[in-house]
DNA sequence: TCCAATGTTCGAGTATCGTCGAACCAACGG
DNA sequence: CCGTTGGTTCGACGATACTCGAACATTGGA
């Protein structure tokens, strides 16, 4: 009955949003990838399973770029089966950071 | 040859803004240190020498991140003899990321 | 039961970042 | 001139970040 050595049955660590850090926010969605993966789940409103983000990089780093952005509280993600349904903490995120969210989505793709 | 502002040979870089991907704003703000300086540049309204921003930090440290600020777009600089005068590109910022700046500013500053 | 599918974790390589002291430079004031 | 002042640059350091392949865990189906 060990549980040992696996996050199966661990917690997803998603933390209240109040205690990140706004320049840990700013550095979750500093990246290209983590952002183009923002706005996948801000376009599509709804939840994500972590294989529809395919933006050239490898499984690994995709869920490593998914743990970044949850634990910087910015997405939850619900374990169903063998699948994670990703989704943004929208409502949140705009009760904390009023615009923030909207602004980034909102910038030019390509500088 | 005009004595008219004769600030040296170095030519400051200042990206235009729109050449400037957005992940590069948002990482340049990301920073605890630079963001106090972006806070006390806000507030202030106008400009600062290099000087004002004591947060802690070496000299060294403190123009590497003036630096950072002005190779993103996010400042603009004033050589006038020994000194450096640091401004905010508010008007420019708010053409091209409307509302993103007032999010960052508006954040708790203690997360 | 075995296997495929979906993700995570590990270990490692490479790159970039934040930091400092020391050296440097240009401008100013005696 | 010479020294001081305000600031940058250099070189180095340790810490993080992004990336991948490989190994692993869990689920669900043949």
């Amino acid at each position: 009955m060990s549980n040992m050595g696996y996050a199966g049955h661990m917690e997803l660590h998603e933390p209240e949003l109040r205690e990140v850090p706004v320049t840990a926010v700013l550095a979750a969605l500093a990246d290209d990838v983590r952002l183009q993966i923002v706005r996948t789940l801000a376009e599509g409103g709804g939840e994500y399973a972590c294989g529809t983000f395919e933006f050239g990089v490898s499984k690994a780093t995709r869920s490593h770029h998914l743990k970044v952005l949850r634990e910087a509280g910015l997405t939850r993600t619900r374990v169903a089966g063998t699948s994670r349904y990703v989704r943004l903490r929208r409502e949140e995120l705009e009760r904390l950071y009023p615009g923030l969210l909207d602004a980034v989505l909102a910038a030019p793709t390509r500088a």
